[in-house]
DNA sequence: ACTTTTGTTAACCATTTGGTTAATAACATG
DNA sequence: CATGTTATTAACCAAATGGTTAACAAAAGT
């Protein structure tokens, strides 16, 4: 039960956000009554933070391991963007959330909630850009444009999805398909782009 | 009057978006009554759908204007970048409060009441980028892509804005500083990845 | 001056919404 | 089987919320 209702949440929650989503939504998707969910989870804030922080482990830790891996700068790229494209791909509308959410949160609370493990930790992976330029194997980047670089490519599409599908006229396989691309292509991009 | 209302509503549904956004905060914000809202505009949806064109005017009638321009593609890509990256400086949450809002639209009515002009409309400069790769004055990406690539440089460092500012520890100052900065390093990134 | 139109307000209303209660059903356990 | 515990529900409640009304003030027309 508390999983079926964990689902529902989380669909109702992704698609409408904390703000519009509605108990009683939550509660016939999970079809129960409303009742049970206070049952399971006190009150709307707290059925949040779990889907929250459900959202957040699945878009982070793997992230963390990736950037404080022992790997060589472009094998690293490679392998980020295989990987986080593939996370994301399996669960489009995370990035959306979370952004959004930490967003509309005043004096961003829910960092507090945040678990050390997947709360976002690039340190190791800027440090390794700052060695590789000052090694001069790449262009004179500054690290922290290199990251965002790095996470706009990748994240971007997803969180701009609707848009893109809108104004390219993709259908859900063609936009799939393009996804699918830029496994190869982010990386590729990123690597001429700063290769000597 | 209208003006200082529509102020507020900007002010507050950018803030907490169309479902998190309560109308007596409008008019406390406005400094009137609630029912002076409905006195000039009728309701939520309709004061919501000014300020949501109202956005999108601001945000994409510039950029069609410089993707249909007549000027070489690395040019456009230039001026492209310093005069978007200008825009969403100076309306830092657009990008997310479109972005959401048409997230969220079942089936996007949005798009329906959407003026052409600032309609997204990329299709000259697909046109353009694949001449240049026929031509073989840059490498062989799909044009597609690298439309995607483009939008995701300029615009996600904007919708990640508090996750960024968080975890990389920016303050307000530091974080308008990057932006800047990227006016000039963007171009030269994309044009590195892409110049033969 | 006075009448009409426009702007503004306090009080009010119906509905929605998060949350509770009390009663009941299902289940475990001795 | 009896008893206590856990799960589930219908009915209910108070607060919040979008929206309306009716009265009044200010401006504009005449």
């Amino acid at each position: 039960m508390e999983a079926q209702i964990l689902g529902a949440a989380k669909k109702i929650f992704i698609a409408k956000g904390m703000a519009g989503a509605r108990m009683q939504d939550i509660a016939d998707e999970a079809g129960i009554n409303k009742a049970l969910l206070h049952y399971y989870f006190n009150n709307k804030e707290k059925l949040f933070q779990v889907i929250f922080l459900e959202a957040a482990n699945k878009l982070f830790p793997r992230v963390n391991e990736i950037f404080s891996a022992d790997l060589p700068l472009f094998d690293k790229i490679r392998l980020f963007c295989e990987e986080y494209l593939t996370i994301i791909s399996e669960n489009p509308y995370l990035p959306m959330f979370v952004l959004n959410e930490l967003h509309r949160n005043p004096s961003n609370f829910l960092v507090k909630i945040w678990k050390d493990k997947s709360r976002p930790n690039p340190s190791a992976f800027l440090a390794q850009m700052e060695t590789e330029v000052r090694k001069g194997t790449i262009r004179n980047i500054g690290p922290l444009q290199l990251l965002i670089n790095l996470l706009s490519l990748t994240i971007f599409p997803f969180v701009a999805k609707p848009m893109i599908q809108q104004t390219l006229g993709l259908d859900e396989w063609q936009f799939r398909a393009t996804m699918e691309q830029r496994k190869k292509e982010i990386p590729e991009f990123i690597i001429n782009a700063i290769r000597k």
